[in-house]
DNA sequence: AGCTATTCATAAGC
DNA sequence: TGCTTATGAATAGCT
């Protein structure tokens, strides 16, 4: 086996002093200002604090990052600096006011793209569990008529579905509290339920808290089958 | 033997998203202020470059770093991006600035208003949804004996809800097909209904898909309520 | 501009 | 806050 060249020599250790090719200089420039902001990005980010970098390049071009706007930074940091002596000339209000006009500018369409963002999540959430949802999100005094009976013809499917392929193992719960196993009941419609492990930790849905089966006396009737509470 | 315990777990990966924890939002801050100023530093050093960096922390303490210094990087920064134009006009500018500035910042608050209540129903909403959801996206063959039956009492529950809240409305639907309003009555457990709106072509839940009313010919009585299909 | 092998920065845990 | 460790990230040297 010939020694397996390594086709990389990794990152080699450097000593932090002036890069003395003009070309390396100017590479090393552009991935270490790049490595920069995205620090300042994330250190704005994690801890909710307000960074700006301004960097000149050797060559003298300008590049800065800020959060929420370099400009609110620098304008921010020059007032708790130095604070503003006697009479203030009417062109340095001019461009301090331009300055924060930027600023809030950029807190707007931040707030406007944080805002379009949390839509879109909420409505891709929306959508996704929408048909189960719809049920239980339900104002069940502002649906109509056909959407209540669908309502109520779902739940009795649900409910029925439950009853019937658990009718042996309620009986024993609620009875024995019995644990085991039972061959499940195969379903009219085709579903088969399987039981399972048990878990505990179960509440009543939001808007039911409070409410309990204690709270329904007497007999309910599902398809025929009678249960009493 | 027991596994060596490492005495660390070493970094962890973590995304780029605000810290929640106040502790650790400031251990991060300090650590990555630091980490953020010696990236600067090495910038300035190795490719000769001009570097500022500001850092206000969350309570509004400023940090920062400049080479050669701050000042001189957010002067020349300041220089080159607002040139100065100064003159008579600069009154006019002004008083127009500022009237721009209070739009902007009415707007701003606006914005963040909405956005908090955006976000106030987007957690409600999820909050809410969460154990319903369990619920409705739980495979009911995996669930046990104790689940099953808080799932059914509580699908009691709701199917006694709607019909009691819908009792009247309900009889009208399946023998007029009457449209109209009725206030939700309270049940007994105090829980009243919240508005969520009401989505259309309701399906079944997962699990039911294929099992509809239809399956279901003949009387269905609830809490002494006698229904017919 | 891509690709690795390394060094560097840092999340957790005390 | 400072120290330690294990690991995720940034990046030096090449292509």
């Amino acid at each position: 086996m010939a020694p397996p060249r390594r086709p990389s020599m990794g990152r080699q250790k450097i000593e932090i002093r002036r890069i003395e090719s003009d070309e390396a200089r100017q590479v090393c420039f552009s991935k270490r200002r790049a490595g920069l902001f995205k620090k300042a990005s994330e250190l704005s980010i994690l801890c909710g604090a307000d960074v700006a970098a301004v960097v000149f390049s050797p060559a003298g071009k300008a590049f800065s990052f800020g959060h929420p706007s370099v400009d609110s930074i620098l304008d921010r940091f020059l007032d708790t600096t130095s604070p503003a002596g006697g009479g203030v000339e009417d062109h340095v209000a001019v461009s301090k006011l331009n300055r924060q006009h930027s600023e809030l500018r950029a807190q707007l369409d931040e707030e406007k793209a944080r805002q379009e963002r949390a839509d879109e999540t909420f409505r891709k959430e929306r959508a996704a569990k929408s048909q189960a949802m719809a049920w239980l999100d339900a104002d069940l005094g502002a649906i109509g008529h056909g959407e209540l009976v669908a309502f109520w013809g779902a739940l009795v499917v649900v409910q029925a579905a439950v009853a019937a392929s658990a009718e042996q193992l309620l009986r024993d719960a609620l009875l024995v509290g019995r644990r085991g196993r039972q061959p499940a009941p195969q379903l009219a419609g085709g579903a088969g339920f399987d039981v399972g492990a048990f878990a505990v930790g179960m509440q009543p849905p939001p808007g039911f808290a409070g409410v309990d089966l204690q709270g329904f006396g007497g007999q309910v009737t599902i398809l025929g089958q009678s249960f009493l509470k």
